[in-house]
RNA sequence: GUGGGUAUAGCUCAGUAGGUUAGAGCGCCAGGUUGUGGCCCUGGAGGUCGGCGGUUCGAGCCCGCUUAUCCACCCCA
């Protein structure tokens, strides 16, 4: 195997990318209901715009990152996440008035420098939207009710949200004291992680997995505790609206986020069935990055999602679309071949799916072959019937079979298709 | 970056205490029908047993290294 896929990548074969372009329309779809227009950012930005955006000291920017510099001397850096670059275009052509609310949504692949694991790869696919110019939590929970109908569009109405408020510039320095102050005296018991985080996230030691550091924490003041009044009503607001829209949610005081732009709302949408990597969906409001990116005040709030996660925890069957099947042509001598070439290209133009065989193989193969191919029709092109100027018509669902003039073919078969859709499925 | 599992045909996997030409199912090709699919029957093609090195009379099987992959940690979509 001379070539194979650079680790954490993969090949996204015929069957498996027609799962990925059914996902791909629902939200779509769903996007087009709810008004959000699409944008499409390069996959690579200025270095220091993930740096700025995302946060120095964050994971992402310290060692996921597939930075390069251009023969021309530029920074640049593949895309780790979806916001920052939406954020720059939207500054960038003065979509960002104050009094207008911008909603975007976009889809793409986005990459980070992962040790790969079940679902999380080196390049993945996000889909994620925006919403800019809304500081209300009754946007939150529009947002919120967005991605739950979308997750259970799409069949995984069991994802588990769970949301919580990270504060903000005011309160969350406060937190962060109180969080050291009630750990300082067991900080000999933390776990080696947690004994770093300590000093640079106390707030993710909240987020442990060890069972001592668990316990430590378990009665550690909540940030809820700690918010400002502001964030507080605000997060009162998000409750009451998901409420108003039908949608579950827990609060889970411990949801931390590893971007540092995100205030106040933070959520995530949980998934059972995927081992470590369980994040569905995941996201929340950011009012101060604009600002940090040279824009106007502007608050903001998004979500993202992972397409490949999505799709693994969505599970095999789903997205499998019907599709017309195709009118095969059978040929059996080099003059019927010549006929069924013409005729192709004639039945697409008219909008019929078509297919033939390219080897001559025996009729019996390009029967098996249009069995395998799905063939709604297979149109024999024989000898016996040619010199007559007709073609046997074989129905492969029917099993029936009748007779078809030449002439007639493709009027016949462009009223049998027409209407019939041979795309992918819009819903 | 840390720890563990796995690596045999296109796919999913067997492979007995290291011993002749490495197997199955599915898939693929062909024949059984002289112009006809799906089921069935028969035959066929296809493998440097991930790579390199070592132990041995002999290695798919044992040892070392390496690469890839999967899982967990970290973190995240």
């Amino acid at each position: 195997m001379p070539f194979t896929t650079p680790r954490g990548t993969h090949d996204i074969l015929p069957d498996e990318a027609r799962r990925w372009q059914w996902l791909e329309a629902r939200f779509r779809h769903a996007c087009a209901l709810a008004g959000f227009g699409e944008i499409r950012t390069p996959m690579f930005e200025e270095t220091d715009l993930f740096a700025r955006g995302v946060g120095e000291d964050t994971d992402i920017v310290t060692k996921q990152m597939y930075s390069f510099t251009s023969p021309g001397n530029d920074r640049l850096t593949l895309r780790p996440e979806g916001t920052a670059g939406v954020v720059r275009a939207a500054i960038q052509h003065s979509l960002l008035t104050p009094g207008n609310v911008e909603k975007l949504f976009y889809y793409g692949p986005t990459f980070r420098y992962e040790r790969p694991a079940k679902g999380r790869f080196r390049q993945f696919a996000q889909l994620g939207v925006e919403v800019f110019g809304a500081p209300g939590p009754d946007i939150d929970a529009e947002l919120l009710a967005f991605a739950s109908d979308f997750l259970a569009g799409i069949g995984l109405c069991t994802a588990v949200l769970e949301i919580n408020s990270v504060g903000c510039p005011e309160c969350r320095p406060l937190y962060r004291d109180a969080l050291r102050n009630a750990l300082a005296g067991v900080r000999g018991e933390l776990c080696p992680d947690c004994d770093r985080r300590y000093d640079s996230n106390p707030l993710r030691i909240l987020d442990c997995k060890v069972e001592r550091c668990r316990e430590l924490s378990a009665d550690v003041p909540v940030i809820l505790d700690v918010l400002c009044e502001p964030c507080k009503t605000h997060l009162a607001g998000v409750e009451a609206g998901l409420r108003a829209l039908g949608v579950a949610f827990v609060v889970n005081p411990h949801i931390v986020r590893g971007l540092d732009y995100y205030t106040r709302t933070a959520f995530e949408f949980i998934a059972g069935n995927l081992g470590a990597q369980n994040t569905v969906l995941a996201g929340g409001r950011y009012d101060g990055l604009v600002a940090e990116l040279g824009g106007p005040a502007t608050p903001g709030i998004g979500f993202a999602a992972g397409v490949e996660r999505l799709l693994l925890s969505v599970g095999e069957g789903a997205g499998e679309t019907e599709r017309p099947g195709v009118v095969y042509l059978a040929a059996l001598d080099a003059n019927a071949r010549d006929t069924a070439l013409v005729l192709a290209t004639t039945l697409r133009r008219a909008g019929v799916p078509t297919a033939l065989d390219y080897l001559s193989r025996s009729l019996k193969a390009q029967m098996r072959d249009a069995n395998r191919q799905g063939a709604w029709y297979v149109l024999i092109l024989g000898g016996d019937e040619m010199t007559r100027g007709e073609a046997a018509l074989r129905d492969m669902r029917g099993a029936s079979q009748s007779t078809l003039a030449l002439d007639a073919v493709v009027p016949y078969f462009r009223d049998v298709y027409a209407g019939l859709s041979t795309t992918v499925d819009k819903e």
